[in-house]
DNA sequence: ACAGGATATGTAAACGCTAACCTACAAATA
DNA sequence: TATTTGTAGGTTAGCGTTTACATATCCTGT
C-alpha cells in the first residue's frame, strides 16, 4: 500500500520512513518551509505550496509524531480513562470519542482503571506526562480535590458523566439525569400506578441523586406520596438488580411498578419477576435507564430512558478541543437531553 | 503558542515535569546513569542504583516517553485495530487487550474502522509511522497481499481472529471455531434433532467456513445428510438472524433446530420464533456462538459456544511481546478452546 | 526616493532522552 | 609483572520536528 519508495539518492534509510529533510531536500526548499506546510503556520507562497504538497504526496511523507511532540509539546494523542471497556454504557461513550477524535485527526489512547483509585491517578500522571496533551476521563474514580491539583498543574481535561459533584471548573458532559428520571416516573404515572418503587445506583453518586431527584419530583406532581421501603439502593449490576427487585416483591404491598436506575438493574428485576411467575408488563411494569443494546432484546423490550451515550463521547472530546484552542475556557457543564422510549416493558398496573 | 517553557531557574517550574538532567544533577550522576537506572541496562553499582531510584520516587519523576521514543526509537505504544469498538464481541476482546498490555507498562491506541477498507490502511501507516511499535489487528480488512507488504516494511502486528485465510508468517490468535461449531451441532444432535439449519455469516470468513466445516463433521459423523436448503448465509446481525430464522421457519419442512453462527443471529432466530409463536426451546432449539453478555439475559438463556474474548486478546498482546523481543519468531498461530455453554434454548425435538 | 510593513524563506537552536564511545580502576589471568 | 577482563560511570552526538530569529524581497504611501 505504501507508494514505491526506492532511494535513488544516497540517503540510505534504516527503517523506510522518508523525514523532512528529505522531504525539504527533494521539493529543493528547507526543512522551516516543509513544516510550514504541513502545518500550514506561518507565510509560505502559493506556488512553493503546491511543490511541498505535491512532494509530500508523492512520498506519501507524515511527520514522525514523537519528534513533533518531543519538539512543539503536543502529541495528537488524547488519553481516555474508562472503569471498565466492555460495558456497553462505556464502549458507547468510547466508541463515540474515537469516532469525533479521528476527524480532528487525533489519537485516543484508552485505560481501563478497574474501578481502581490509585490505579486512575497513577495512569492519569503517566498519560500526563508527555503522552498525551489531554484526557477525557469517564466516570472517574478521583476526587474533587485530585481533579483541582491537576488543573493546577495546568493539565488539561473533560470529566464525562462526573460520578461525584465536582470542581465547578472542570467542564462535565453528562445526560440530563433527572430530566430523564422524570420523563420515566411521569410515564408510569400516566400509566396509573401509584406504588413505583426505585432501584438505585450506589448513594452519592451524581447519577442516582439526581435520578432519584427527578423520581421524586415527579411523584409529587401527581401528588403521590413517595414510601422509603420503595427505594432500594443497588450496585447498577444486574445481579444487584435481581436482589434488589426480589425484596420489593416480598413486600408486604408491592410495587406495581419499578423504575431501575439503569437497564442492568431492569434486567434483573425482570429476572426477579419471572423467577416468581409475575408477567412483565401485565404484573408488574419496568422502566430501565441508559437504552443500552440490551433493552432492545430483552423479552419483553425494555422501555427505558435513552442516554445519547455516543453523542456524549462526542461532546467531550469537543469540549476538549475548544478547551485547547481557547486557552482559558470558561468551564462549561453540558447537560444532553435524554429521551424515554417506550417498548413492552411497561402497562398499566393490574386492576 | 509554545507551551508555557520558561525555564528560569533549576528548580521549580510552570510546567511541572522534571527532566533526566535535574535527576541526575539531584542524585548526582550524569544523565547516563539515571537512564541506565531506569531501563535497567548497563552496569551501574548498587549504591548508586539505589541513590537514583530514592531521587526519582521522591520526585515522582518518569521519563519523557516522546522524548524516549524519538532516540530509543520504541514508544510503548501499541495500535489496536477493530471494526466497531461497541459490539460486544469486540469490546471484551479490547479489554483483555487493554489488560495485558497494562501489565506490561504499554498503552493501547485504539482505532475502530467502521469496516472501511481504505480507513484501516491509511490508519495502519499512519500507526506504524513512529507513533506505535507495533500493532494488533482485529478482524483486520486488508487482504493478504497488504498484510505481506506491511510485514516486508517491518512493521510489526499480530492479527486476532482473521477474517480471511492469510500469510502464513502472519501470527494469529483465533478461537477454535472447527471444534466449537462441532460441540454446538454435536449437542443439537443428541438431543435428537435431525433437521439441523445453519445460519452463517459472511461466505469467505473464516470463521464461517470453518464452524460451516465443524457444523458439517458432526452431521457426517451422526450419519445425518446435510440439506443444503437448511443452510442460510447471513451476516452477523440480529436482523439477518430474524430474517433468516423466518426463511428457515418457513420451509416446508422446517427444522427442529438452529445453529447461529453467533449470539446475534441467534437472537435474531429467536425473535422469529417469537413472531410465529413457536416456543423456544420447546418447538425450536438455538444454539449460537462467541457467548457474549447477551446470551444471558435473554429468555430463554441461550445455549452457545463460549469463546475466550478477553484471552484471546490477551494472547494476542503475548505474542505481540514475544515478536518484540525474539526479532526473529516463527510465525505462530494460536487457536484457542472453546466451550459449550448450555443453557435454556435448547431441549429434544417435539415428537 | 525611501521608510516600513507584509510576505517568503532559510538557519540553527532547542525538545528530553538513549546509546555509542570513552575513561578509569580493580580483580583475574598469563 | 604485564595484560586482559569486568564494572562503573561520564561525555556527547544524534533522534525528527518546530519555531525564534535573521535575511531578503516586494509593495505602498509619503
Amino acid at each position: 500500500m505504501t507508494p514505491a519508495r526506492e532511494r535513488a539518492s544516497a540517503t540510505h534509510d534504516g527503517d523506510g520512513r522518508l523525514t523532512i529533510r528529505e522531504i525539504a531536500a527533494f521539493a529543493g526548499v528547507s526543512t522551516a518551509t516543509v513544516s510550514r506546510v504541513i502545518n500550514r503556520s506561518g507565510y509560505v507562497s502559493q506556488a512553493t505550496r503546491t511543490t511541498v504538497e505535491r512532494v509530500v504526496r508523492e512520498h506519501g511523507y507524515s511527520a514522525n509524531r514523537n519528534a513533533r511532540a518531543l519538539s512543539a509539546g503536543r502529541t495528537g494523542l488524547v488519553g481516555v480513562t474508562v472503569p471498565l471497556i466492555h460495558p456497553a454504557y462505556f464502549s458507547v461513550i468510547v466508541a463515540g470519542v474515537a469516532e469525533a477524535l479521528y476527524e480532528q485527526d487525533m489519537r485516543i489512547v484508552l485505560c481501563s482503571t478497574l474501578h481502581e483509585h490509585d490505579r486512575e491517578v497513577s495512569l492519569l500522571e503517566r498519560l500526563m506526562h508527555g503522552t498525551t496533551d489531554c484526557a477525557l476521563l469517564v466516570l472517574p474514580e478521583e476526587s474533587s480535590a485530585e481533579l483541582r491539583t491537576l488543573m493546577e498543574h495546568g493539565f488539561r481535561f473533560v470529566v464525562v458523566d462526573p460520578r461525584m459533584r465536582i470542581d465547578e471548573r472542570v467542564p462535565t458532559v453528562s445526560a440530563a439525569h433527572s430530566t430523564g428520571a422524570n420523563q420515566a416516573t411521569a410515564h408510569l404515572l400516566e400509566l396509573g400506578h401509584r406504588r413505583i418503587a426505585a432501584i438505585t445506583g450506589p448513594a452519592g453518586w451524581m447519577a442516582t441523586e439526581e435520578r432519584l431527584r427527578g423520581h421524586h419530583a415527579a411523584l409529587a406532581t401527581a401528588g403521590v406520596l413517595p414510601d422509603p421501603a420503595l427505594v432500594v439502593e443497588s450496585n447498577f449490576e444486574v445481579e444487584g438488580g435481581r436482589i434488589a427487585a426480589a425484596a420489593l416483591l416480598d413486600l408486604a404491598e408491592p410495587p406495581t411498578a419499578i423504575f431501575a436506575f439503569n437497564d442492568q438493574l431492569a434486567i434483573g428485576a425482570m429476572q426477579a419477576a419471572l423467577e416468581r411467575g409475575l408477567r412483565v408488563p401485565e404484573a408488574l411494569s419496568i422502566v430501565g435507564f441508559d437504552d443500552t443494546a440490551e433493552a432492545e432484546i430483552v423479552t419483553p423490550r425494555l422501555t427505558t430512558v435513552h442516554q445519547p451515550l455516543a453523542e456524549i463521547g462526542r461532546m467531550g472530546v469537543s469540549l476538549l478541543t475548544r478547551q485547547l484552542e481557547n486557552q482559558r475556557l470558561d468551564a462549561v457543564h453540558v447537560e444532553l437531553e435524554t429521551k424515554l422510549v417506550v417498548r413492552a416493558s411497561t402497562a398499566p398496573p393490574p386492576s
